[in-house]
RNA sequence: CGCGGGAUAGAGCAGCCCGGUAGCUCGUCAGGCUCAUAACCUGAAGGUCGUUGGUUCAAAUCCUUCUCCCGCAACCA
């Protein structure tokens, strides 16, 4: 089955931090995961090139237009190929290819009457460049930034009507519960449709705002940064108005949206009923996530000194226990916490379980059994129901297991276990007790073969949140890492040759 | 009364829908083990479940008051 899978595309008006990090890196982990099942999976992300604040910026700092949005962009693409994201796409919001989908779907609502031009009044505060309502003034009618009163004007612009769809929209959610995860969103999503929906402004002059696709059918104005923005969803996939959207159609039937969420209501609310507007289905899913906040649940802010920067992150512990501490730690019902030394108590927690059970057996039989995968012929009920329970966990989560913070929770909290059933396991028969009695020896041989087995199905399970660590293990088990998502017992094959390599977890201070 | 979410051992979380001895990880302490990465195994201490009132034989869980935190409530994104 054909998957399609996306994050936001990232207002490039600011530095990419770990919640940019967290998003990217959980639609790379859902991409190997959904591989793994046998699905053919295309990923994209990317950068929101356009609006008035980089406008602003652009200007502050005196570059040419261009120059501005590939340094700012670049920094995006450079922290996503540090981490080794697998994307398919890279969206730009300021190539040819996104404008000219803009314009054809503009093109094409406005020629179905969807748009209409009226005027709107508002009091706009020349320094903040934005409307402000009156609820946002102090008590003098002052813009609270600016200590200014703002100027009452009267613009016209283009609008999008919602209100014909708010109904349809409550429905699709109501019969649709997989639709929106986890599930208290929707339940605030249905709160934003409790009361009619204005009118979506989808202009701005250009006296205003330049930075933008050009409205197809008024030059004197650019379109608004959303609008803009949630096409490339269909851009990046090759939408057309018109003619063969035969593969559009199959890679859009399968669409899994990722955001965070302060952005759902562009996602859930406009965006369905954009789409709605172009004849195009909602995407499959959203799958909406809360913020990283510091420890103590105190925003990050660069004051606090509390900032967790991802590139310092991978210097001190490299990204494989990133990615598992995001994925991990990110709560389904709140926020979630993170900092160093959180993030350190996850790197040991790793080390630990994962790392030292595989240093710990692979030293052994480098010892006493030439670092050979010893024969599977002896073993007894209790081995046999260890590698059980560890393939059929993993099994059923690679079957049924639905892309979802849950499924990365789950799945993540799973490995853990395994590794500590693992570990209690080998201290249990304690094989150095059994090495040392030639009796003993097809018991010892059977402890080792069942905790060296057990070590490659956890290897293959982490591998969506780990992809280098385990293809590690695959390799110090002597397998080639080439990973397949079949969780079966008793794979290993007797002669095996197995490698000590350095520690997979390094120790850190 | 704007909408949604959160508040549970020193830290990070689960449990709440469907009421019945409060659980997990880290940390601390004690014991064990010695294959292993300041590791692993076993056990212990540590919580009036944010606050008020209520329903009930029984409340972390259901209803209610208030407080604090995060989003949304923008023609910022």
């Amino acid at each position: 089955m054909k998957k399609y899978i996306t994050t936001p595309i990232y207002y490039i008006n600011g530095a990419p931090h770990v919640g940019h990090a967290f998003t990217t890196i959980l639609g790379d982990v859902l991409k190997k995961f959904e591989q793994m099942r046998g699905n053919d999976v295309f990923y994209t992300t990317g950068t929101d090139e356009h609006g008035q604040k980089n406008q602003s910026s652009c200007q502050e700092c005196g570059m040419a237009v261009q120059d501005f949005i590939d340094m700012r962009s670049g920094n995006f693409q450079k922290l996503f190929d540090a981490m080794k994201i697998d994307y398919d796409f890279f969206v730009h919001t300021s190539s040819q290819q996104h404008k000219n989908v803009v314009k054809d779907a503009l093109d094409y609502i406005y020629k179905k009457g969807l748009i209409k031009k009226k005027s709107y009044e508002g009091l706009y505060c020349e320094g903040c460049e934005q409307f402000k309502k009156p609820s946002d003034l102090d008590e003098h009618g002052n813009c609270p930034d600016h200590q200014k009163a703002p100027k009452l004007i009267t613009e016209e612009n283009y609008f999008f009507p919602l209100e014909q769809d708010r109904q349809w929209l409550i429905d699709y959610i109501n019969t649709h519960p997989d639709w929106i995860k986890p599930k208290r969103f929707a339940k605030e999503v249905l709160g934003m449709l409790a009361e009619p929906l204005d009118d979506l402004c989808i202009s701005r002059p250009k006296s205003r705002v330049w930075l933008g696709v050009d409205l197809p059918f008024d030059d004197d104005f650019v379109t608004y940064i959303w609008f803009d923005a949630l096409i490339n969803y269909i851009s990046s996939i090759g939408w057309k108005s018109q003619g063969d959207n035969a593969a559009f159609n199959e890679t859009w039937a399968h669409c899994t949206h990722l955001l965070a969420k302060d952005i759902l209501k562009t996602h859930a609310v406009y965006w369905p009923i954009m789409l709605k507007a172009l004849g195009i289905e909602p995407p499959e899913h959203l799958i909406v996530h809360g913020y990283w906040l510091g420890e103590g649940g105190i925003k990050m802010s660069k004051s606090l000194g509390n900032v967790v920067d991802p590139y310092e992150v991978m210097d001190l512990m490299g990204i494989d226990p990133l990615r598992f501490y995001l994925c991990n730690a990110m709560s389904l019902s709140g926020d979630a916490q993170i900092s160093i030394d959180l993030l350190k108590q996850g790197y040991k927690q790793l080390a630990n379980n994962i790392g030292n059970l595989q240093m710990r057996v692979l030293k052994m039989i480098a010892k006493n059994l030439d670092g050979k995968v010893p024969s599977a012929a002896h073993l007894e009920a209790e081995d046999k129901a260890l590698l059980e329970n560890v393939a059929n966990t993993f099994e059923r989560i690679y079957k049924y297991g639905e892309p979802s913070l849950e499924l990365v929770n789950e799945l993540s909290a799973e490995i853990l276990k395994a590794g500590d059933a693992v570990n209690a396991y080998f201290a249990t028969q304690a094989p150095w007790v059994l090495a040392k009695d030639e009796s003993k020896r097809e018991r010892y041989e059977a402890v080792i073969y069942t905790t060296l087995d057990a070590l490659r199905l956890i290897a293959v399970a982490v591998y969506p949140f780990m992809p280098s660590i385990a293809k590690k293990i695959l390799v110090s088990l002597g397998q080639n890492d080439e990973i397949k998502a079949e969780f079966k017992p008793v794979v290993l094959k007797e002669g095996t040759q197995t490698i000590v390599g350095d520690p997979l977890f390094p120790f850190i201070a």
